[in-house]
Parts: structure tokens; sequence; C-alpha cells
RNA sequence: GGGUCGGUACUCAAGCGGUCAACGAGGGCAGACUGUAAAUCUGCUGACUUCGGUCUACGAAGGUUCAAAUCCUUCCCGGCCCA
């Protein structure tokens, strides 16, 4: 179980494809994964994400968490069976809501209405663990790494994330040093938890450990080595893509990437849009997760060949053309610009399940193409 | 016919002598979004603009005033009440 085989490499790059077995299933990478955080990939039904070609998704262990609760989670047989998902899923650890809920200087809060930062201490950190407050109820709560993989247990995920703090991107050396130092304990504990739990599982779950430093090229090498030698089945990176310029993200990746297993996948978190995946794949990522997809959709952005479009855009009132002429997928098969548009200016809920629908699609095609690169032959 | 209340930008609707090109809401136009506090948020929405302003505007026409969407007169239109 957990084994990770690489099928091909790519001559000209260091793309490649492999095959990452899991209790659910086998992960052909590399791949895009939806992000489902409370158990949804929003607007998805799973037979539908089965048909665009989704292998695995993501949900959230704060969310589910707070709410139904990891317990309810359990009883229910499961997440993949409480949310009707055979197939694999990863569990994100909570780690990047400490970021996002944690200041009002993060670029992700900036974006949210200042109304609704009123309440700034929602997160405080502590070597131990992070104390947080609801942001349903305000309650108050405590999480540990220990805490964190009793969770990620109880819900069942093939592929569970160690506990980690994802810095701001314009963290100083200082505070980079010691929240990636943080996270390397927490990793450690992380390790010996999941260990200690998985011992007692007739199905296992897979640790996959989350490389932090910020933006710092030594603290970035020192978070990948001693996240390699944890010699768990996978290796995440973490911490990118947060608000820093691009050249920075790839450097990063460069930068990390000669320090990783060869035969283990390699997760970039958070990533994207295409032109990030594109990238990703040809450093050698095998796996990536983003909220891009859904989220544009329901804001009425589609992902096309020529860029990102808003389908409330005038021009596409009489539009009888699909959202992209080259895709195939079953929006862009059968419904209008036209039509997508009179759905999203009526607020119809059919409107944000098309273009989340297309989006999530255009991605896995994206992955798809870039496959096809690697290795010319190989049937997908 | 008499009385009374009202006519404000695309719509609804505040303002009731200067700080009013005019609150607010809706609608419209555009933008942002990358391990989801996100079916959210931001900007613009009289015209022109070298972005500092300039012009035209609150039913119509006159008038008072240094100054009017705001006060006065007449007229037009609408609601309600009385004949």
């Amino acid at each position: 179980m957990f084994a990770f085989k690489i099928k091909s490499k790519s001559k000209s790059s260091d793309a490649r494809i492999g095959e990452f077995s899991t209790p659910h299933g086998i992960i052909e990478t590399p791949c895009f994964m939806p992000v489902g955080t409370k158990g949804t990939v929003k607007t998805m039904k799973p037979e539908e994400l089965k048909e665009i070609g989704s292998q695995i998704i993501l949900a959230n262990t704060y969310h589910l968490y707070l709410r139904p609760g990891h317990e309810l989670v359990k009883k229910m047989g499961g997440l993949h069976k409480f949310m009707n998902w055979n197939g694999p899923i990863l569990t994100d650890s909570g780690g990047f809501q400490v970021f996002s809920l944690g200041t009002n200087n993060t670029l992700a809060a900036k974006q949210i209405s200042k109304k609704r930062h009123k309440d700034k201490d929602l997160v405080k950190i502590t070597n131990d663990g992070v104390e947080f407050k609801s942001i349903l109820d305000g309650s108050k709560h405590l999480f540990t790494p220990e805490k964190v993989m009793q969770i990620e247990h109880a819900l069942g995920a093939d592929i569970i994330m160690a506990f980690d703090e994802c810095p701001p991107a314009f963290a100083d050396r200082k505070y980079a040093k010691q929240s990636m130092e943080k996270t390397h304990d927490w990793a450690l504990r992380c390790k010996k938890e999941h260990e200690k739990l998985n011992k007692n599982q007739k199905v296992k779950q897979a640790l996959f450990p989350i490389i932090q430093g910020g933006m710092y090229d030594d603290l970035r090498i020192e978070s990948a080595e001693f996240m390699a030698a944890l010699d768990l089945p996978g290796i995440a990176i973490g911490g990118l893509a947060v608000g820093e310029p691009r050249e920075t993200t790839w450097k990063m990746i460069d930068l990390i990437i000669p320090h990783l297993p060869k035969n283990k996948p390699r997760y970039m978190m958070g990533i994207g849009t295409p032109e990030d995946i594109r990238e990703a794949i040809k450093r050698g990522i095998d796996m990536f997760d983003c909220v891009l997809p859904t989220r544009l959709g329901r804001h009425g952005s589609a992902f096309t060949s020529k860029g990102q479009i808003h389908i409330k855009n005038e021009e596409n009132k009489f539009s009888k053309k699909s959202l992209d002429d080259k895709c195939e997928c079953y929006v862009c098969k059968n419904y209008t610009r036209a039509y997508l548009r009179h759905l999203i200016m009526e607020n119809e809920i059919l409107g944000i399940h098309l273009l989340s629908w297309h989006n999530i699609a255009y991605l896995h095609d994206i992955v798809k193409t870039e496959k096809r690169k690697i290795s010319p032959t190989s049937d997908f």
C-alpha cells in the first residue's frame, strides 16, 4: 500500500508519470485534486466528479471537526461513506486555516471584507499547538499535532496531512525560521501519533509531511531535507502561492526538488491556474489541489484557452459560443455562453454548477495534455 | 369644480436654502479570487475630461436670494378626499 511507481519520465523536463496506490484505488499522476473542504466539492456530485476525471478529492480537518464533527463522521462509517465518494480522499490538516484565519495581514485576509475581520484574534499559535476560535460560533478549541492526527484518523482519508504552520509570504526570516522549526517538531509528533493510530486500523492511511521555510532558500532546503528524512509515503510543499511573486514560487520549487526522494509523490499545495499547473508538472510535481476552479465557477468566471473570462461580461450576452471552443466537457458541448450568462445573472444554481463543472474538467484536461507531452505513446 | 398629498438619476427612494451631481437599496458595467470564514469581495454607474476640473441637471416656466432639488407664483401630470 502507498507505493509510488514511476511509469515514465519526460526527456525534456523533470515531469514524470506515476501511480500512487491507496486503499481506495490508484491515483495516476500528475493529478489535479479538486477541493471539497466540508466534504463536498461545492455543487458537484461524486459521480459527476468521476465523470470528468477527478481521481482524488480533498476535505478539511478544521471544517469537518467543527461541523459536523469527526466523531459523527466516524460513526457514519467514515468520510468516504458519509459523502458517498469511494475514491481516494486527502484531508488537509487545518494548518492552512492557521494562516488564513490567523492574521488580517495576509493576502487572503485582505481580500475578505474588513467587516468580517474585526475579530483578529481567531488564532493563537503556541509551541504545543494552535488555539483558535471557531469561525462558526466563537467557541475555543485547541489543535495539537496529536489531536489533528486523531481527527484525521477518525475521518479516515487515504492521505492525511501533517499539522503545519503556513506563514505569510512576507514573513521575515526570523518568523519563517521559527515557524519552520515548529512545523518540523509538529511533523515528528504527527508521525509518532499517526504510527500509533495506524497500527490499530484495518484500513491504513498515509501521512504526508509539509515542507515550509517561507521564501528563504536555506530554510526551504533545510525543511525539504528534514521532511524527506521522515521517510513517509509522500511529501508536500506548503507555504507557496500565498501572495509571493510567481518567480519566487518557482525558484523555491526548483530549489527543493533536488532534495526530495525521487520515488515518492510530490504534492504542491494550493495551486492552481492552468499556467501554474503546467509549470508544476514540468518541475516534477505529481499532485496539486486548488479551490480556484470551484470558486471561480461560483463567482462567474471560467478558464478558457484564451485566459480566464467573466461570463457576466456583456460581450457574452448574445454569444452562441461555448465557454471554450477547444474544450470537450459536457458544459462546453451543450451550453452557450449566452445561457450560462443568463443563469449567473439570474443567480440560478445551475449556473455555478455548470461553471464549476467546466473549470474542474478544464484543469483535468490541462493535466491530460501535459501527460501526453511526457509520454506521447501512453494511452490516457 | 374645491381640498389635499406628491412628481428627484435606469427603478425604488432619501434630501427640504449653501458642505448636492445629490444618502441608501435594487438593477447595470467592470475587476479580484491559488492547501475555501468566499453562490464572496471591490470599484464604477448624468455628460465631457489633459482626471485638476468643466458643463447640464431634482415635472415645466418664471421669480426671490450672494446662493435653490430645497422658498414663492403659475402651469402640466398623478394619488386620495369632498362636491
